[in-house]
DNA sequence: TCGGATCACTGGTATAGACAACTATACCTA
DNA sequence: TAGGTATAGTTGTCTATACCAGTGATCCGA
């Protein structure tokens, strides 16, 4: 669990071991971690040390700690410092809507020089291109377009697209998402996006680009989405 | 400077007393702050206690630390934890533009149902209410309505207004702004925007409202923007 | 002149221990 | 019963110390 000769420092590898306890369910939210004294004992390490992996999950938002108390596992409430991180599909249902797609293509292409530079790979690099539109309670909402590079995460299938891409780089890629850009601006539908849509020529919509990173700081995404404007709103929590 | 005596923690009288270095202007964007154990030395703390601090201040992105180098004062980026809360003025000049405005009214109203929810202050408390149309080298950017609930900020006139809302409040007051919410959206421009904003009516305009926060919850101002979407997007980075 | 070794200084990790502040409970007393 | 006291267990603050790791300058030798 803790191994002393790694050069891993030991406080991180109490929080990744605190990490994973959480996303596999075997620490649910509210409930009590190990008092401090209790870990450090446990594992021949200081208090200080077990206490410094507490504080930085503090931080990320992954516990909170009560005085007098003791140290418990957060709510990853969608409102959180999530924001913007969160996907189509947990976006909807946080809003209390049903999510649905439908696929309009899944293909595979040489990454255009706009792409490459997004995902910071090479000019004519293979890359997933997946265009779906979005529906929230069976209604049009978005058209999104998705590039992944195909070196990074190989034999993608339609059905991992359709469950959620977020959860599937978590869990079977050990790979944790750390951060993302996004552009929002204001446009007006084209013939085609308003087809799609089921809106007129002509009305607004709302333009997200987005890029997502891991925590190395590798581009694993970038999504093109068009919205309907008389239907979504973008809504930003910032705390300091 | 530091109060041994004081109940206040140490770590946390040396946050405030850095902060208002910054804030002063007495330790600009990549300055170097004294080394650890030289704070610890002068002040007659220990080293661990200033690193709590100078820990906090990265968290809150105030500092940065090179590791063999020192640490440094970070900039005010826009891309960063600010995000969201940055002033016209501020946010334009990070662009590399040059701010402007120019004043459409500036009055003391009664609130209105939606405004006084937004601030939570009772309905017809008295709220000024400014509204100006924002420059960007000199061409119209977007049309601002800010309301500020006139008990928190008394005595404001448009000089103030003027200047830098942002550092009045934080200099005068001694209030630190520490939360936000935005709520964006995409439109067309109304006959009187297109006028003010010097756009074609119809032509799509992006709809920005938030509300910021002080440290302890309170509502400070709620500001309704019309941007022209052909001159503004909106840039948005998330850190986890 | 170039390259490598050394050194001083920085932040990074870790330990051990002390006391303060706070919570919850149990128990005692008026 | 209501209120105070004692106590155990928790996180919060702080000290003192040690060694590791990265940076940059200086010195030295080929």
């Amino acid at each position: 669990m803790i191994n002393k000769k790694s050069p891993i420092p030991l406080y991180y590898q109490l929080e990744e071991h605190i990490i994973e306890l959480i996303e596999k369910g075997e620490l649910r939210p509210d409930d009590a971690l190990p008092p401090e004294r209790e870990y450090a004992e446990k594992f021949g390490i200081s208090r200080m040390t077990v206490r410094q992996a507490y504080t930085e999950l503090v931080n990320k938002g992954y516990l909170y700690r009560l005085q007098g108390k003791g140290t418990y596992v957060a709510e990853r409430k969608i409102e959180q410092p999530l924001q913007g991180l969160t996907s189509f599909t947990e976006e909807m249902k946080a809003r209390g809507m049903e999510p649905g797609s439908q696929l309009i293509h899944f293909q595979i292409n040489p990454a255009s020089e706009i792409i490459a530079k997004q995902l910071a790979i090479s000019e004519a690099e293979p890359v997933y291109e997946i265009m779906r539109v979005r529906l929230a309670d069976g209604v049009p909402m978005a058209i999104e377009t998705t590039y992944i590079p195909a070196n990074l995460i190989q034999g993608m299938t339609q059905e991992i697209v359709n469950q959620s891409l977020y959860a599937y780089i978590q869990e079977n890629l050990k790979l944790r998402i750390s951060s993302g850009s996004q552009v929002i601006e204001s446009s007006i539908a084209s013939q085609n996006e308003a087809k799609l849509l089921h809106i007129g020529k002509g009305a607004p919509v709302m333009l997200i680009e987005s890029t997502t990173y891991l925590e190395n700081g590798t581009p694993i995404e970038y999504v093109k989405s068009v919205y309907r404007a008389d239907r979504y709103k973008f809504i930003l929590n910032i705390n300091r």
